[in-house]
DNA sequence: AGCACGCCGACT
DNA sequence: GTCGGCGTGCTC
């Protein structure tokens, strides 16, 4: 092989259980700098590779090296920090590096040839000249000028704790065009938690930037584009002519040479846990890179998670230290109207099985009466939760999953919301033929329905009857039905707006004076230990959604309102929550997890197992378990016994996991890297054969 | 992961 | 008689 004299290591698309190492090696007739693209021969197929760092493994006894098939030309290599990125979170969410590395490249780059991308190399447009445009720069209020000029003279990274209305997009754009100015070839990554939430912010980003850099100077980045679209911003940003990106979680991935600012908004929302393949937390690893690239990190919430606050605790004479980040509060809203006045309906005190109790419809009547919007949340798609038999005390299960069947009366089916089975409801009971088959709990279809019912005799001001909108998954599901029902509700085409959790995020809807949760009692007693805080955050999100328009509310003259129908009026989220006490909420339920040493005051771990029986799936955790034991780091990491999954089973699948648990994450981390070969070599035991699939959710947002 | 090879059921 | 189901094994 002496025209093929070097031997570069390559990490290709191949998961940990492969049995490939995480580099392979292949012959080059030049030597080629780590982070080249290359294609390279795989078996009996050419796939994407990245050359990677270091020397080229030794490859296992009788494999022949093979050649490289192709170098993407035209392409600079990807530098170092993006490389030590993704060698992080493979280290770190136990995934092989290759999986890690391939994963976070636009798909185009895996299927395109060598020639295509070339040719979209060529296509690209070159660097847009940056004008002398001066930029319009809005006059900041004193809380974010503070802000602002705390983020330019400290090293972060930074909480921007500021109240819904409070301005933390001005902050981050003014923020963003600091760090564009310090140098020509400066970058900002900007992330939203929901590809709903991108066109929004793109359009703000670059009527700001586009008149001094150019509209291509703003790209977008998440899964709602198509792939051509993804590999032009990526390619854009890999190049430096893309100065901003705009995306979802998967955007910290984004090949940003010059990235001097990271912004996380909405950094407590669980969508930036990835939650297949790596379960990465985009916010987590913005952190990481920020502090790997030197770029400042600005994570922003009304709501911020437990672990965000806990490591932004200012320090005190107990604790000198405080936390790591530098918590930056905005307080007050600007040109919104004051923060709802919160009001608690005792239902023990209302009328049995009533949805909306008395005093909340006339509320919502007053006012459409007045003209005003209101907006009422229940978390639950469907007319009701479940079918049920008087007679036989039968239950729409589904055949396939320990959960019910949704009954959705607007196409009379009876649906499963974790498998998707769907059929036609029944006109009687399958199990005994009675008719008395009733629906039992609500849905917002059936809120939708009674609503309308119980509105019938009210008119607005111009006489005509209410009209009542419903927005949920089901609602938006052909494409482009959600803008067009946001710009109704916009357009004042509509006075009552029902939906689910997805009406409570970032639209900013302007006339909206009342805002309720009719049902939010399921989140305070639910085992998953996050659930009050996911219920507080959502809670404060949708009361911010009222009196956003100061110069609206003052000409309408009436306070606006936050309604919570609750069986438990004095429990502490909602105490706190009629305060508007983030902070009284967060201490309070911080003693709890410090009393409990659940994070952020420890550090978890699950392995989940997947089979045809629940014995299978636990008996391959009790045998990993019992692996773990001859291993050394086991000794500041406590393994619990294998549970089924809330969910015990889904689509046939048996689901059982197992926590781990720690105080210290090194500790954890180095178990699971010792663990890992294990789990691997109990899979290939005979008596696990029945196992369908197992992983590891490090950091998990649910157990 | 993706692809080939391999061995058993209902269709042109 | 074949098309195709997915189990097993392999890839520098």
């Amino acid at each position: 092989m002496s025209d093929l004299p070097h031997l570069v290591p390559v990490a290709v698309h191949a998961p940990v259980h492969s049995g490939l190492g995480d580099l392979l090696s292949y012959a080059s007739a030049a030597p080629l700098p780590p982070g080249t693209l290359v294609r390279v021969p795989l078996g009996a197929r050419e796939v994407l590779g990245v050359v990677w760092d270091g020397a080229a493994p030794p490859p296992a006894a009788g494999v022949e090296i093979r050649p490289i098939a192709g170098v993407l030309e035209g392409l600079a290599p990807l530098d170092a920090h993006w490389r030590r990125l993704v060698a992080f979170t493979a280290r770190y969410y136990q995934r092989s590096l290759g999986e890690v590395a391939l994963a976070a490249l636009p798909p185009q780059l895996r299927t395109l040839s060598t020639e295509q991308i070339a040719r979209r190399l060529r296509r690209s447009t070159p660097a847009p000249e940056a004008s002398a445009e001066t930029i319009e720069n809005v006059v900041l209020s004193a809380e974010q000028e503070s802000a602002r000029a705390q983020i330019v003279s400290e090293p972060g990274p930074f909480l921007l704790f500021g109240s819904t209305g409070s301005g933390k997009t001005e902050v981050y754009l003014r923020c963003v065009q600091e760090a564009l100015a310090a140098a020509p070839d400066a970058q900002a990554l900007v992330m939203v938690p929901e590809i709903n939430l991108t066109p929004q912010l793109e359009e703000r980003f670059r009527a700001r930037f586009a008149p001094r850099f150019g509209a291509a100077a703003v790209v977008a980045l998440h899964s709602g584009m198509t792939h051509a679209q993804r590999l032009a911003s990526w390619l854009a940003a890999h190049a430096g002519r893309a100065r901003i990106v705009l995306g979802t979680r998967m955007a910290v991935f984004a090949s940003l040479p010059g990235l001097r600012l990271i912004v996380v908004d909405e950094e407590h929302d669980p969508s930036y846990k990835q939650q297949e393949g790596a379960r990465y937390s985009a916010r987590d690893l913005a952190l990481w890179r920020g502090r790997a690239q030197g770029a400042k990190v600005i994570l922003g919430s009304a709501t911020p998670s437990l672990e965000s606050w806990h490591a932004s605790r200012p320090a005190t004479p107990e604790d000198p230290a405080g936390g790591r980040y530098l918590r930056l509060h905005m307080p007050s809203r600007i040109g919104a109207g004051a923060l709802p006045r919160v009001r608690r309906v005792d239902m023990n005190q209302q009328p049995r099985r009533s949805v909306l109790s008395p005093p909340l419809l006339a509320a919502i009547a007053e006012r459409v009466a007045r003209g005003e919007q209101s907006m009422i949340l229940l978390n639950r798609r469907g007319y009701a939760p479940v079918l049920h038999c008087a007679d036989c005390d039968w239950k729409s299960d589904c055949p396939h999953c320990s959960a019910h069947q949704v009954f959705h009366k607007l196409d009379r089916t009876l649906r499963c919301h974790h498998c998707g089975t769907t059929q036609r409801v029944p006109r009687a009971c399958p199990a005994c033929g009675s008719l008395d088959i009733v629906p039992i709990g609500r849905g917002t279809e059936q809120l939708e329905e009674q609503l309308a019912e119980l509105l019938a005799p009210v008119l607005r001001p111009d006489g005509t009857p209410a009209r009542i909108v419903r927005i949920d998954a089901d609602s938006t599901r052909a494409k482009g039905a959600l803008q067009s029902q946001l710009a109704q509700v916009h357009a004042g085409e509509v006075d009552v707006l029902v939906g689910t959790q997805m009406i409570a995020k970032g639209h900013d809807f302007r006339r909206i004076t009342l805002v309720a949760a009719v049902q939010p009692d399921g989140a305070l007693f639910s085992s998953d230990f996050r659930a009050p805080e996911r219920l507080f955050a959502l809670l404060m999100q949708a009361a911010g959604r009222a009196g956003r328009d100061a110069a609206y509310m003052a000409a309408q003259g009436t306070p606006c309102e936050m309604w919570v129908q609750t069986s438990h009026p004095r429990h502490p989220v909602f105490e706190a929550l009629k305060r508007h006490d983030y902070p009284a909420f967060a201490a309070q339920q911080l003693q709890e997890r410090a009393a409990a040493g659940l994070p952020p005051f420890s550090f978890q771990a699950l392995v989940r197992a997947d089979a045809r029986t629940q014995d299978v799936a636990q008996g391959f955790l009790r045998a990993a378990s019992e692996a773990a034991q001859a291993l050394p780091e086991l000794a500041q990491v406590t393994l619990y016994p294998p549970v089924p999954l809330a969910i015990q089973r889904v689509a046939n699948v048996e689901r059982a996991q197992m926590l781990l648990e720690s105080q210290h994450r090194t500790a954890l981390q180095r178990f699971l890297a010792a663990w890992q070969p294990l789990l691997h070599a109990t899979r290939a035991e005979p008596a696990h054969k029945g196992l369908i699939r197992w992983l590891i959710d490090v950091d998990p947002l649910a157990i």
